[in-house]
DNA sequence: CGATGTGAAAAAATTCACAGCA
DNA sequence: TGCTGTGAATTTTTTCACATCG
């Protein structure tokens, strides 16, 4: 770790793990709640416990950032949001695009958490004619014969895709082809997009499919339905989750 | 906590790893596709592309489940959809309450992937009066005050919460205290659960914020405002998690 | 004191690479 | 011959435990 290149007290050059990025925003969150309650300081300990995780964790994670606690009194709640802000990137504005307002799609645009973090959205996306012009949380859609033009005009570079499953690729090769290299797909579709390009999936099905193998691991602790001896139903807690709360994971990152 | 493990001593097989169980939803994607082209058998390394993970990998994920390829020639389409869908727990049916019908809750009630794959919409259920009988995917929506009655006449195991932060601890309590032992999160707040009881979380705004920090990464290699220097986090990703693709879900109509 | 920060150990996940079977 | 299945090596992530410093 640490390609410590001198200056400060090092730590955090290289690259911060990923599993650690991933939670970050968590962290991040709880850390705004804290600080809307005005508290000044947190331990990792509470910190830990409000996000969901432990706090050896935590203070691992951070110590990739930095040292921005204080020991014997803990980290001060509104520098820590700064700093992991800017960390994340999110000190600066992110035009995004969300094409396809369907359900899901006005359901993004509706959603409070984009725009309170640093996230704005810069226009809203259909290939439905008749939805052109029509105002969906404040914003009017616009047809996707103009999505070229609306990327490069607003400088957009992350796009988000809730549009059905076959209209997933073709968009996001213009999205790429017009300059978002950072996609956040919600259709059920394994996207491919060249190098440089990030994409995160949101799948619903997969989640609730995690859950249902847990669920029936639970139920059927020795009454197994299919015959095979290699069907055992046993070992490992059907919670999984760390010494506290619960807090599974999430990206799949 | 660090209570309660004991149980079975591992039997040999059944000691999948959460990463695993994590991809085989999506493995199960693949193999459905596969199915519907009436494609008899597939290769680790096909099946691996089209999933968007690498052969190595699919076939260690496979190995915890069984042997259940043919060397020389590959796997059976059909039986590793079936052997899969078991192992997931998919051959039963689940039946599915969503609590909060906004705009988010209206986008998975109308979310297809649901009924093909083994889940029910038992119910909808919003606190909102108004709503109160009001067909959304063709299915009335029931009121909160009802809640128990309704997990309980359909002996539900899996809620899924898409209601404000708020509530949402609230109605998890709930939901658990009428007998749901899993619970599909996606308001944005850490709750609270008894042991036994999984909670899976989906946020579309920490999603985008390690998108973010991507994005920042790939424009900010020059200079950054803040002293310390962003990391400059050399080759590496391009498509953070898997070799390639993704395979999300969700979608509105 | 008390909580951070962090080496070191442990565990989990990924990748390698090849023996072995159809 | 070709591809699976898997032990072993490697890498990543988590956890431990304690020196350290405010």
């Amino acid at each position: 770790m640490a390609t410590g290149r001198t200056h400060r007290p090092a730590t955090r050059s290289r690259g911060i793990p990923e599993a650690t990025v991933a939670r970050l925003p968590l962290y991040l969150r709880a850390l705004t709640a804290l600080s809307e309650r005005s508290v000044p300081t947190v331990s990792s300990e509470e910190l830990a416990a409000a996000a969901g995780v432990n706090s050896a964790k935590l203070r691992k994670d951070f110590s990739y950032l930095g040292s921005y606690g204080t020991r014997g009194v803990g980290y001060d709640v509104e520098y820590l949001v700064y700093q992991i802000s800017r960390e994340l990137g999110l000190t600066q504005d992110w035009p995004v695009v969300i094409v396809g307002i369907g359900n899901l799609g006005a359901a993004l645009a509706n959603y409070g958490g984009f725009a309170s973090r640093g996230f704005r959205i810069a226009a809203l996306i259909d290939a439905d004619p008749a939805m052109a012009g029509k105002p969906v949380a404040g914003i009017p859609v616009q047809h996707t014969d103009d999505l070229e033009k609306i990327i490069k005009g607003n400088g957009v570079s992350i796009g988000v895709i809730a549009t059905p499953a076959g209209a997933a690729q073709q968009v996001c090769d213009r999205l790429v082809g017009a300059g978002v290299t950072s996609i956040l797909n919600f259709a059920p579709t394994v996207l491919s997009v060249p190098d440089g390009v990030d994409v995160r999936k949101v799948d619903l099905s997969i989640e609730l499919q995690i859950l249902a193998f847990h669920e029936q691991r639970k139920a059927g602790e020795e009454a197994l339905p299919d015959g095979l001896p290699a069907s055992a139903a046993a070992a490992r807690e059907s919670t999984d989750k760390g010494p506290d709360g619960d807090v599974p994971a999430v990206m799949p990152a």
